[in-house]
DNA sequence: TGTACATCAGTGAACGCGCGTTCACTGATGTAC
DNA sequence: TGTACATCAGTGAACGCGCGTTCACTGATGTAC
């Protein structure tokens, strides 16, 4: 009894897992200005204040979809980068943008809910920093690892007109004390991959261009011309 | 009579105007969310069905906002690019990029308003296109004037595993017929510097970098190295 | 210049809607003896 | 194994809020003769 769930502590799980189920969908369609705690309810067919029993309050809800959605994106580009060889540090990086724009592309609401101009009246809390680097921390990682094997030319060719950087401890840590130039074009190939995914998921390259998939190819070529 | 304005007609210019102004003011701080009809009578002290007299509704009322939003980013460019030697073309690159940021971080709102996730329900009629292009429009003129000058690399060095770009008659017509490597280049340039900015007007660069202003200036270096 | 009429700005009440959250409650599930 | 009590899930009504939009109205401004 003690070891196994109760019947409670299931239903409890299950329950939960349900609202946040129904929370995603909503808002996949409605996105997260249209995310109703009364509408989730109405949905799971039980009374809005039940919810209640299951979250202390509409912020909390919202940020297990974040953390959630935070999840699914560093998953798919860990699985995307593992699926290379180790030392083929483009092929990796290609990968991993690919991944970031395919999951981007097929969950636009959540991509906007983690990328998009903040929720009005909600605080990010601590938990979310954890999962927020993740798919990031791959990245990173292709960068740093490739500059050990000295296949990274960002470190020889420091750009003239360059003044120092001043990292965040946390940014450091993640790039394992590479040297600044390295980390300097990371973050420029980094904010530039998010750039175009951005204008494609939020509808600025709408009668624009066609073939997105090859023209972000070619940007993220550009990318990995500025690192490798 | 005819010529000049009537009384009327000045009261109704002048209130209109102020029906605007506030509405911006609203926007810039609470956001679009939760920018409100209602509210914006409140502030000026008139019912709120009077607004109605000047804006039909308040989708209207937001697309007004967006064209001046963009109209005045895309003087802020113009402007910052007037300023420097026509022949300068990194010049007037780096200048154009660094107005495009400064405009972004004065007004936060009115950008995510532009570039952040879509509104929900609202639809941007065709009346925003002309303006909406006004900023982009002077990077592309650089690009192409450094082209024609023979000042630009970027087609010289066509990207090896390039497929060909699908681009719609608008941006044909923007970009003069340039080469497709020339075009290509400049799209992922500007995706780019609208990635470093979001990322910083959104908050992402939060906690991550301080010294935003040079690390800045080093993302826009690197993206000229893509195109001159 | 004066009068009759048309146009328009602004009012205040109302409609209908949906929201987040609270609260006292009922009834089922779990626990300790 | 059975009973008494505590815990918890879920209910339904209510509170208080704000929103966009409509409508019949009053009174001021403009226009035509």
């Amino acid at each position: 009894m003690k070891a196994s769930q109760t019947a409670r502590e299931r239903a409890r799980a299950e329950l939960t897992s349900e609202i946040t189920r129904t929370a995603r969908r909503h808002l996949a369609t409605e996105g997260a200005a249209g995310l109703s705690l009364r509408a989730v309810a109405r949905d799971l067919g039980m009374a809005s204040s039940a919810v209640y029993r299951y979250f202390p309050s509409k912020d909390e809800l919202l940020t297990t979809l974040i953390i959630d959605s935070y999840n699914a994106l560093g998953r798919a580009v860990e699985e995307a980068d593992a699926a290379r060889d180790t030392s083929d540090f483009p092929g990796r990086w290609r990968a991993s943008c690919h991944a970031v724009r395919d999951w981007a592309l097929a969950h636009p609401h959540e991509y906007a809910l983690l990328f998009g101009s903040p929720v009005p009246d909600y605080r990010a809390p601590r938990d979310t920093v954890g999962p927020a680097s993740r798919s990031t921390a791959v990245l990173a990682r292709i960068v740093v690892e490739a500059h050990r094997a000295g296949a990274l030319r960002a470190a020889e060719r420091p750009h003239p007109d360059a003044g120092p950087l001043k990292l965040s401890p946390t940014v450091r840590e993640l790039f394992c004390d590479s040297p600044e130039e390295v980390v300097a074009r990371a973050l420029s190939a980094w904010t530039s991959l998010y750039g175009w995914i951005g204008f494609e998921v939020f509808g600025q390259l709408d009668g624009v261009l066609e073939g997105r998939e090859s023209a972000f190819s070619r940007h993220v070529a550009y990318l990995a011309d500025v690192l490798f």
